[in-house]
DNA sequence: GTCTATATATAGATAGAC
DNA sequence: GTCTATCTATATATAGAC
């Protein structure tokens, strides 16, 4: 139990902290957010943020890692379960996109943040945010590559830009429900990406 | 000739100044980005930047409003030619498509500082970016409504949520083309995206 | 491990010369 | 209309007490 893990004290404070920036950088951004104010909202002194983290884009780079990885982790535990059940990759990339939904449903300001610097290079932490989005597009492109192989796709779906436009449909779509269409259930923006990732909005289309 | 278009001399330093801030705030974010950069890269003086805008956020708030007007116009105008040439709502949905990949293509910069603003509230511009956001998806809609009215598209389809779902799915797939494919032709991107749009993802689909 | 100073730098904004 | 000089506030980061 040595580890930085959530069980340790000091994994309790980073905790702390990695919540309060989420929200606050959500809304100001990275700049425009203070890390005095992160230290307050977290309950503790701006030293104590310095202790736990070399400097302010450190923190924000593990907070970063640790926010990116249970949404990949999600998106290909969904469509796990839905290959297990014996769904076809079709169905597979609607139960991800529904997992996709959640997530952010659940962690808007997580998503805010992370949509607002990952089509930004030049920054520090580009090649950070580059790596996970490449594991989250990862997670899609083996779907659409089992899809193909199913003969359930076209063979000619260029699997890394689809792959790429799918999860932009995902986040897209869900940060514009979260912000402009608030109080709308998840299964009517579900029911509104589906066709979008089966084929089925032209009427008559579809499989 | 004494408003302030690009005509006149006043006109030109504004104009000059514009395009130093997108690129800088693109790259760097509005809050990390100083007057005192986007006057020298203009190629003036700080005091001159407050002699033509009343402060930072000023500045950037009649940015949005001044590179935001093109895009929608050019959706609207592709929009327009298609149904001008016989085409179905779909078709339009496509040159849409296409119209608005070319836009982020011109202009990624403007583009990543407008996306990475747009879905957070709280923001002193929040409102005036969710004024330009509801025109573009405007006229989406119409594009959409027009396609149920012909019998094109399934009535069922919920306008609000999807113009809004497809709108994202454009400006999400040209800041990924743009970011993590450089260098892939548009027309490669245009097809990766139309299945999406059409709903030909699925083999054997499609109308 | 956490807190309270404090050092140092640099931002936004303004006044007044030209 | 543009520039130079300057005021004032506030940020990041550190040192040292507890």
């Amino acid at each position: 139990m040595t580890r930085t893990g959530t069980g340790t004290r000091r994994g309790a404070t980073r905790q702390r902290l990695y919540e309060a920036a989420i929200t606050l950088i959500a809304e100001q951004g990275f700049s425009s957010t203070t890390v005095e104010q992160i230290a307050e909202r977290a309950g503790v002194a701006k030293g104590t943020v310095y202790y736990n983290f070399g400097s302010k884009t450190e923190l924000f780079e593990e907070l970063l890692r640790h926010g990116a990885r249970p949404f990949t982790a999600e998106l290909a535990r969904a469509a796990r379960a839905e290959f297990a059940r014996g769904g076809s990759a079709a169905a597979a990339l609607d139960a991800m996109a529904r997992a996709g939904l959640a997530f952010v449903a659940a962690q808007p300001d997580l998503t805010r943040l992370f949509v607002a610097e990952l089509w930004r290079p030049n920054r520090t932490w580009h090649s950070a945010l580059a790596e996970l989005r490449g594991h989250a597009a990862g997670v899609v492109e083996e779907v659409l590559e089992r899809g193909v192989a199913d003969g359930e796709f076209d063979a000619s779906v260029d699997v890394g830009l689809a792959a790429g436009a799918l999860l932009g449909t995902v986040v897209a779509g869900a940060l514009d429900w979260q912000t402009f269409h608030p109080g709308r259930p998840i299964d009517e923006v579900h029911a509104a990406l589906c066709p979008l990732l089966r084929g089925r909005l032209a009427g008559g289309g579809g499989p």
